[in-house]
DNA sequence: GATATAATGTGAAAAAAATCACAAAAGGAA
DNA sequence: TTCCTTTTGTGATTTTTTTCACATTATATC
């Protein structure tokens, strides 16, 4: 299996997101109909597919179902996927509760804080622990994948933890920049990054 | 100005929040301590703050607050950015209390919804308007940015509304892909997207 | 003062990603 | 049947991004 890069990844979603909710009821979809939708080139978008393993037919295009189906596969949506999030805050609750994310397999186990008021609580059938139960439950489920939604103060006295516990992959909301040791991954999900790329494709940014 | 790669404005964003968060009270950074932070490449490093325009000294780095604020000019920090969130659902509510955004010169003026017992609350200082208010207040503010933070199902309707009243950019954090005249842009924050990056870097999934 | 070292800054090279261009096939129309 | 149109699949080319390599310089050490 050749590896996918982060933009290929991002587009495949897309097209399945454009399977699933756009063109639901739709028979067959060409590269250029995914293409205008998405504002790219149509050749990419059958590039893209093509690293599915899926073939299109001439002046038809591609059968929906079979193309949302080997994305799917590709991407490895239909594997299971236990994660935990360390954080209950504002992010960490909206992430429990993001109802989605089963349809593509992630299993949000249950939630970590140190907050008496919050430890016992539930959000969307995720239980809240106690961080002291941390070491303990990772082991136990052998958890290798944590989202970090933690205040950045304290961030990095969790991240390293979580390192000591041997988790792999850690997928950070928190603006502060973690170190690991050479083994471990850190993704960071910055908002104002993401923002930032937004903003400034806008007219009044695009003073060349 | 040069434009900015969205893979640049990435980088720059976490340089910046390593100067933030990580390295406060030090004096001078080398780009090998940031690449390292962010195990990317030195030269590259060094060849991102070039581009704002920032010498460094030989044998002694970058100092600090230079850089900081280079970054900051060139990402446009101090620049006031108003912005209205569309749906007040556990993600516009986290987004909402996102109180750094104030530290990017991003200004959350409002949040729309059209559940009633919503409408009229306050989150964080900002009040829920009913979406029957989207019309007038878009074009008195005149705002070109929204977040669009609703489920799938209304999203195309919610954007064909904020296209007619002159919205220009949406930074959609809904997995559902938008239909959008040619001079508007959408930004897809698609979260399965992100987790999938992460997730198939795990080492089972490297399988070649 | 000479030498060693740790950095920058940047051309050149390599790698990766996107776009172009077009042959080939399939279906529809005349 | 023949011709036209639509659409795939993919080599070739171009563009962008990353990495390499190294001359240069400031500081510290001997």
């Amino acid at each position: 299996m050749v590896n996918l890069s982060g933009k290929v990844i991002h587009r495949l979603t897309l097209y399945h997101c454009i399977l699933k909710y756009t063109l639901i009821n739709q028979e067959r979809v060409s590269s250029f109909e995914i293409a205008d939708l998405l504002k790219l080139d149509d050749s990419q978008v059958r590039k893209d597919i093509a690293l599915c393993d899926v073939l299109g037919q001439k002046k038809q295009g591609y059968a929906t179902e079979d193309l949302k189906r080997a994305i799917e596969k590709k991407l490895g949506f239909q594997e299971r996927k236990d994660v935990f999030i360390i954080g209950a805050g504002h992010l960490g609750m909206a992430l429990a509760n993001y109802t989605d994310f089963k349809d593509y397999g992630i299993d949000i186990l249950c939630l970590f804080d140190n907050d008496p008021k919050k430890i016992g609580q539930e959000i969307n059938g995720k239980k809240i622990f106690s961080l002291e139960k941390l070491a303990d439950l990772i082991s136990r489920v052998n958890i290798k994948n944590v989202i970090l939604a933690v205040p950045p103060d304290q961030a990095q006295i969790i991240t390293d933890r979580l390192v000591q516990y041997g988790v792999q992959f850690i997928w950070t909301f928190t603006p502060s920049v973690l170190k690991v040791p050479q083994h471990v991954t850190v993704y960071y999900e910055n908002i104002i990054s993401s923002f930032m790329q937004m903003y400034r494709k806008t007219p009044e940014n695009i003073t060349a």
